[in-house]
DNA sequence: TAATACGTAACAATTGCGGTTGCATTAATA
DNA sequence: TATTAATGCAACCGCAATTGTTACGTATTA
């Protein structure tokens, strides 16, 4: 993966809260297990607040986690929540212009990107979060 | 479409072609309909024909011209020239680690990405080339 | 021999993204 | 109440990818 290391941070996250839901992680927690930095980690796990993926809460004892039952969130769920849309990009932002075949292939790219980008989100909604937790792990300790 | 401009660029020159097939273009023809420049038509052009679908010829009287029948060439033969992979991006390069979490997510969501992006190259398959340019068009002059 | 077109390398400009710092705000706690 | 610890957010830096541009070599034709 190259472009999606939103999305691989946000599974990743999500996947450990999943195998330990009632704990409350900081941002500097997760940023440290992924690798990254704890602004970046507010940056993406806000948007799945905003989906709501993930409850946080200020202050003194505050932090991150589940909105809802770990069994209850798919892949699809966090992908739709980044919109990040892998396959269909933006339309094309082209004048309209005098050529037929611009129009006429632009039509038929996007009808056949917004189906597979349908398949795409249909098969993600196959798997749970709660898939990939390993029932013991030393490392982080559950 | 946004990253996509070297496919959007193959695809219209290539139906421009399917549309009047002995004539030969030079890239600075390309590129000024395209609004672009020659020598990102060259760069892109050059991947089509090492796929074997163009041919170019240089010197005096030189340009570019199909190297097939255009009913015979497909928009998967196009994108598979350019070898863009629209949603399976390069595997991701973390290092191994401890986290099972991590491994376990990498392979499910390469196994749907991959699947995917086959699907992408069926629905590609179905169109020619053949299918944009119009019976007349007095901008383009055919 | 001059003109034309491709092939390629090198570089500039732009864009998007992750990372970083700083600070305001909020909540628990000593 | 003062301190501590957390999120929220804005601003900026640096890196990498992409496109655009210039320059020059090579091949082909008139
Ligand atoms: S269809 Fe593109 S210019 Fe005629
Ligand atoms: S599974 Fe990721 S640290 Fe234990």
């Amino acid at each position: 993966m190259k472009r999606n290391s939103r999305l691989s941070l946000a599974l990743h996250t999500l996947s450990h809260m999943a195998g330990e839901p009632g704990r409350v992680r900081t941002s500097a927690d997760i940023a440290d297990h992924a690798g990254t930095n704890p602004v970046v980690v507010r940056r993406v796990l806000g948007k799945l607040r905003e989906a709501g993926l993930l409850r946080s809460e200020k202050g003194h004892a505050g932090g991150w986690r589940l909105a809802k039952p770990a069994q209850s969130i798919t892949l699809a769920d966090v992908y739709l929540a980044l919109d990040e849309s892998l396959v269909s990009g933006p339309a094309s932002e082209a004048e309209p212009g005098d050529c037929r075949v611009e129009a006429n292939l632009q039509a038929r790219v996007t009808e056949v990107l917004d189906d597979i980008e349908a398949s795409l989100v249909a098969r993600l909604r196959e798997t749970k979060i709660t898939d990939f937790h390993p029932s013991s792990c030393s490392y982080c300790g559950t």
